[in-house]
DNA sequence: TCTTTGGTTCATAATTTTGAGAACCAAATT
DNA sequence: AATTTGGTTCTCAAAATTATGAACCAAAGA
C-alpha cells in the first residue's frame, strides 16, 4: 500500500459526505462508518478499495478495517473482486431495501410482543391504559401485516 | 422528598423493564432513559411521580430530571398534575403513534433528498448506480406517499 | 527466500456519553 | 422568617465508544 495519490474530493462532495454521515450516525452508526457510507454514495467509481477509502477520508487502517467489516456484517455494503487483483472494491449494497424493511418490521413486532407482556402483567388495574397500549400493539401488527402488500404495490407500480 | 417506601417490583417486572429498556437503547435512548420508558409501560399506576421513578429504578435525581426532560422533549411521555399537589405524574404518551410515523417518514424523506444530491453530483459516469440509487429514492418517496393512506386504512379498520 | 501487498488484531489513547452528588432555587408550608 | 418540597443545574468521575499506530500475518510476487 504505497502512498498512492487519490483523487481529492471537492468541497461540495465533502459536505455531502458529512451530511450522509450524520444521517447514519443518527441511525446508530459510528462516525467513521457513517462517513464511509457517505463516500460510497458520493463517489462516481463503481467501487472503492480499502486504500482509497482510508486515504480519501483520512482514517486509520484499523478504523477502516473495522468499519468495513461492520458494514459488511450489517449487509449495507458489498464488494467486488477482479481476477489477478487482491483488492476488494467496496460499494453500497443497493438491492437490499426489501430485507431492510423486513428487518425494521421484525424489530417493531418484537417491541409489540414486549408491550403485550406488559399489558398482561399489569392485569386489569388500569383498563384505559390497557386499551391504549393494545391499540398501539395492534397498530404495529397492522403495519407489519400491510407492509408486504405495500412492497408488492411498489413493485407493480414501477414495473409500468 | 422524604424516604418514601415505594412498592417494589417483582423479578418479572424488573426483567420486562430491562427488555423494554434495551429496545429503547437500540433506538438511541440512553440506558436510564430507556428504563424509565420500561417502568412507565410496566407500572399499573396511571402515573408515576419523579420520586417514585427515582426510587424504583435507583437512579439519581439529576439522571431522573435529565431523562424525564429528554423524554418530554421527544414527546414520548407526558405528565398530569392535580390541584393542591405540586408533583407531576408521568406516563407514556400513547396517542402519538400518528406523529411518530410522520416523523420517521420525514427523516426517510430527508435522506432521500441527500441521495438525490449525490446522484446529481455524480453525473452520468456510472449510470447503473444512478439508476439503482434513484430506485431507492423512489421507493422512499413511495413509502411516504403511501403511509397516510395506510393510516387511514388503519383508522377505518379499527372503527368497525 | 525475501519483499510487498492487503489487510487484521492488539494495546492503548482520545473523546463522548452517562450518571452521581452536591449545591442551588422558587414556590408552598409552617 | 424558616423549612420543606419538587425539582434543576453544575462539577466531576466512571464507563463506554471510537479511533490511532504498531505489530502482525498470509498470500502473492520478485
Amino acid at each position: 500500500m504505497k502512498g498512492t495519490i487519490v483523487a481529492q474530493l471537492t468541497e461540495e462532495q465533502r459536505q455531502l459526505i458529512e451530511k450522509i454521515g450524520i444521517f447514519h450516525e443518527q441511525q446508530g452508526f459510528p462516525p467513521a462508518t457513517g462517513r464511509i457510507m457517505g463516500l460510497l454514495f458520493v463517489s462516481d467509481k463503481p467501487g472503492l478499495s480499502f486504500e482509497e477509502i482510508l486515504e480519501t477520508l483520512n482514517i486509520s487502517k484499523s478504523a477502516t478495517s473495522n468499519a468495513l467489516n461492520m458494514l459488511l456484517q450489517m449487509r449495507v455494503i458489498e464488494y467486488t473482486t477482479f481476477p489477478g487483483d487482491r483488492k476488494r472494491y467496496f460499494s453500497v449494497l443497493l438491492d437490499n431495501w426489501h430485507q431492510e424493511v423486513i428487518n425494521k418490521m421484525e424489530s417493531i413486532l418484537g417491541f409489540s410482543k414486549l408491550l403485550r407482556q406488559a399489558n398482561e402483567m399489569r392485569g386489569n388495574v388500569n383498563p384505559e391504559m390497557n386499551e391504549k397500549v393494545l391499540e398501539r400493539i395492534e397498530f404495529m401488527e397492522f403495519l407489519s401485516k400491510e407492509v408486504p402488500a405495500l412492497m408488492q404495490k411498489w413493485l407493480k407500480e414501477r414495473q409500468k
